[in-house]
RNA sequence: GGGCCUGUGGUCUAGCGGCUAUGACAACACCCUUACACGGUGUAGAUCACCAGUUCGAAUCUGGUCAGGCCCACCA
């Protein structure tokens, strides 16, 4: 059998990609009664590119994923995008030049859709193209029906139960998208501003100094803070304080809160300048005053500042206290504030209606659930439990939006009841869609709720969606929990938690028993890569000028949960064990060609030593697979096929390959057998890494042994042929050969120059040295040897070998 | 401010109680050896961030310091 020259990964990665779908390799059977291995595959944002982190973090999921495979499991591995939510309606309205909120809600959802179906083959292809061995008719999307109508569902159980409501409160809101969004949807920014200290009259006739950053909030000030033991103000405590350019008086008051050392260290306390704000409201009993629109503009309530934006206000704030010479100082300060990630403008705090989950009171609970699941690293365990010790809000589910999954229900026309959608009818959009009954109060008029759902509230229910594609009841059981949810450590607080809080609510169960948790590809640097700093790598790239095995070989140099700085010069690397690999195949296959399977009556010593070494390989490496350590497994395979199996085992066998004649039939039929299995063995370690190349080896030669489609569904090793004397003197024969390789690299001679007389002293049984003799004979390229047993006290490690040319 | 992680030759990395501390890339020297020059063999290069402790013994364990990363909170 003669193999090309050379690889050529760019057809070949093609044509296993068209093969494994066409003979669908990685396809689920529902039938089987092999031991099920279920994977909550994180659906990814279609934004219409892979980036690098993503091929990172999927491509170990796939490692796992592969050599579960290849213990012989039943894979359910499916796959999902996620095309619900701002982030979706935010690049449609780029890419189409549109405002949604100029535009028919129906209008515009139609055009999402369509939108979308036309980028999300090329995005889904991205993730077929490294190699992902998810069943990909195993779909969805989680804007499509299927996912609308079990996420409206989740919302309709949960309203049963009591456990959503909808409250008009304070929340986050950004005035450009104009929604409410979640706490994890902010950033921070840095900024320069000023600090204004501003002067104010109070009852006590003295003035007062107070520093803001926010100065257009005066109108909507509402109270002012002084710290108790501040001996400079607390006799202030009590009095009033005139809020300028209004009638108004607020109450100076006792709060412990206050940092004395910040600005004047008197707090004026608004409608909302932050979340403090919100929390005093509440423990002070003060009523708000709601100055700000929810486009950021000032209304009625802000009196002359009314119909300016926040910035703009800010300024005519400024000036118009300049004027009354109430600016005391004007202080440059650098601070941070926070932005909404997508967009990157300044959040508001405005009282809206929302529908929100009430869950603050089952923290326990859910880290008990946490602690249920096996984390992979477990250290990833702890910024789950610190999220939830830290939560200080039930979950906002609605958002203002027109691109998501409406929330089914309705308002009562008369008498203002809330009716939830009738599980029957799902999914329903309640724009258009009436409820199947009349209200408690007798009338059939109704208002449809206008917000959707936030996109978390969907995603959180992955498993179901998952499961729920076949409609047998029986494959929910099988399948739930699920095996494994693999994702990346920054969304451990939102989607990895939203996901056990909802499989708590409705199934009373941890929604999968393990986690494993990747770490993120950084710029060559270590920074984090964005395209604001424009360090992104894009993988499709890297592909095509490497390989995906390449990108994969990568990926899989880091350990779970670490972070890995992306050098391209690691791709050379995969690069070139592929064409080692390639080439030290060719010379087996070459050799194997007369091979028929057939086991030798004796295995030769070299041989019994490369099999006992690679059974260990082989242990350490499922275990360490097991433990989800695959660079560990990738690590040992790869030094192991490098340097064990190309550097010296081959080398040493050639003699035995190539001179049948000299060294006899059963010496060549036993270097045969072991070249057989060991080669295999590493391609099959190597298969859930690099799947490529190692399917192309595989169709080219042991396919017609092995008489299975693909290796990717071959068993995974298991070999045990441990032999420590084998080992022992195979190691010494490598001491040998590559002391004798040092002297001629060091004299400057081919490897080929003979040896004239070559004399080892070693703690070896003649016995056993004439075993491996002529070995070494062929190897070192040696004419005469001279061998001295030594013995008594010295250690098995005493060896003393002289070279003569 | 709180939490978690990391700190090993120029760069990346293995090791996580006991050997002259892995390996890759880069550098240098040599070798076209019947799989591979997209290769092979070798050479040089690290007081394992710093300090203290535990131990017969620490890169490895403990405490502290410094530096970096990530998450969270705060920033009136």
């Amino acid at each position: 059998m003669q193999l090309p020259k050379n690889y050529n990964p760019k057809e070949a990665e093609i044509k296993w990609l068209e093969f494994w779908e066409k003979e669908k390799i990685y396809a689920f059977d529902p039938n089987s009664k092999a031991e099920i291995y279920s994977v909550d595959t994180p659906p990814p944002t279609v934004s219409g590119k892979m980036h690098l982190g993503h091929s990172f973090s999927y491509s170990q999921q796939d490692f796992v994923v592969r050599f579960q495979r290849m213990l012989g499991k039943n894979i359910f591995y499916p796959f999902g995008t996620d095309d619900n939510g701002l982030a979706t309606e935010r690049m449609i309205e780029k890419m189409k030049n549109v405002k949604g909120q100029f535009m028919k809600r129906k209008e515009f959802v139609d055009l999402c859709l369509k939108t979308l179906k036309e980028i999300r083959p090329d995005f889904v292809y991205d993730w077929k193209r490294i190699g992902i061995s998810a069943d990909f008719s195993i779909f969805y999307t989680t804007i499509d029906q299927h996912c609308q109508e079990i996420s409206q569902r989740s919302f309709v159980e949960l309203y049963k139960m009591g456990r959503i409501y909808r409250k008009r409160a304070p929340f986050v809101w950004c005035p450009e998208c104009q929604t409410a969004i979640a706490q994890v949807e902010m950033k921070d920014n840095e900024r320069e501003s000023k600090l204004v200290y501003m002067k104010f009259d109070t009852s006590l006739g003295e003035q007062i100094t107070i520093a803001t950053t926010r100065p257009e909030l005066l109108p909507a000030c509402v109270a002012i803070h002084i710290h108790p033991d501040d001996k400079r103000f607390k006799h202030l405590i009590g009095a009033k304080a005139k809020i300028p350019f209004s009638d108004r008086e607020v109450k100076i008051t006792a709060n412990k809160d206050v940092d004395m050392e910040f600005g004047s260290g008197i707090v004026y306390h608004c409608t909302f300048g932050d979340m403090d704000d919100v929390k005093w409201m509440e423990e002070f009993n003060i009523e708000p005053i709601e100055i700000l629109n929810k486009d950021g503009i000032l209304n009625e309530k802000a009196g002359r500042f009314k119909g300016l934006h926040v910035k703009k206000a800010r300024e005519a704030v400024i000036k118009a206290l300049q004027e009354e010479g109430r600016i005391a100082k004007l202080e440059p300060i650098r601070h941070v504030v926070n932005v909404h990630e997508r967009c990157e403008t300044d959040i508001e705090i405005l009282i809206t209606d929302q529908w929100f989950i009430r869950y603050l009171d089952l923290k326990d609970e859910f880290i008990e659930y946490g602690r249920k699941i096996k984390w992979y690293p477990e250290h990833m365990k702890a910024r789950y439990e610190n999220w939830i010790k830290g939560l200080k809000w039930d979950w906002n589910i609605s958002r203002q939006r027109h691109f998501g999954i409406p929330i089914p229900v309705w308002y009562c026309r008369k008498c203002n009841e809330i009716i939830a959608a009738d599980e029957k009818q799902l999914p329903v959009d309640p724009l258009v869609d009436m409820p199947l009954k009349k209200c408690r109060c007798g009338s059939n008029v109704f208002i449809g709720e206008k917000d959707v759902l936030d996109t978390w509230a969907t995603s959180s229910l992955t498993p179901d969606i998952a499961i729920e594609l076949f409609k047998d009841k029986k494959i929910f059981k099988k399948l739930h929990p699920m095996s494994l949810r693999p994702q990346a450590h920054d969304i451990i607080t939102f989607w990895l938690f939203n996901t056990v809080v909802k499989s708590y609510f409705h199934h009373k169960k941890i929604p999968w028993q393990n986690a494993m948790i990747s770490g993120w590809a950084l710029d060559p640097k270590g920074k984090k890569m964005s395209k604001s700093k424009g360090n992104i790598i894009d993988p499709r790239e890297m592909i095509a000028k490497y390989s995906a095995d390449s990108l994969r070989f990568w990926a899989a140099g880091s350990r779970l949960g670490d972070d890995l700085p992306f050098q391209e010069k690691d791709l050379v690397t995969g690069s070139k064990f592929s064409t080692k690999i390639w080439n030290a195949s060719k010379f087996a296959f070459m050799h194997l060609s007369d091979y028929n399977l057939e086991k030798p009556a004796k295995l030769e010593v070299m041989d019994r030593w490369i099999l006992s070494k690679l059974s260990k390989v082989v242990k350490e490496s499922t275990e360490n697979f097991i433990d989800y350590e695959y660079s560990h497994t990738k690590l040992e395979a790869e030094t192991f096929f490098w340097h064990v199996f190309c550097d010296n085992y081959l080398e040493i066998i050639k003699d035995r390959l190539y001179n049948a004649g000299k060294r006899g039939k059963e010496a060549r039929l036993s270097a045969q057998y072991s070249l057989f299995h060991t080669l295999l063995t590493i391609i099959k370690l190597m298969a859930p890494i690099m799947p490529f190349i190692t399917e192309e080896l595989y169709q080219l030669y042991y396919k017609n042994h092995e008489k299975i489609k693909s290796i990717h569904i071959c068993k995974w090793p298991d070999i045990s042929m441990i032999d420590e004397h084998a080992e022992h003197i195979g190691d010494f024969v490598v001491k040998v050969v590559e002391f004798v390789r040092k002297q001629k690299s060091e004299k400057q001679l081919s490897l080929k120059t003979p040896v004239k007389k070559l004399t080892i002293k070693a703690k070896i049984e003649e016995k056993d040295f004439d075993s491996i003799e002529a070995e070494i004979r062929a190897a070192t390229t040696a004419e005469h040897i001279v061998f001295e047993p030594t013995r008594g006290k010295k250690t098995e490690n005493d060896l003393e070998i002289e070279v003569g040319f």
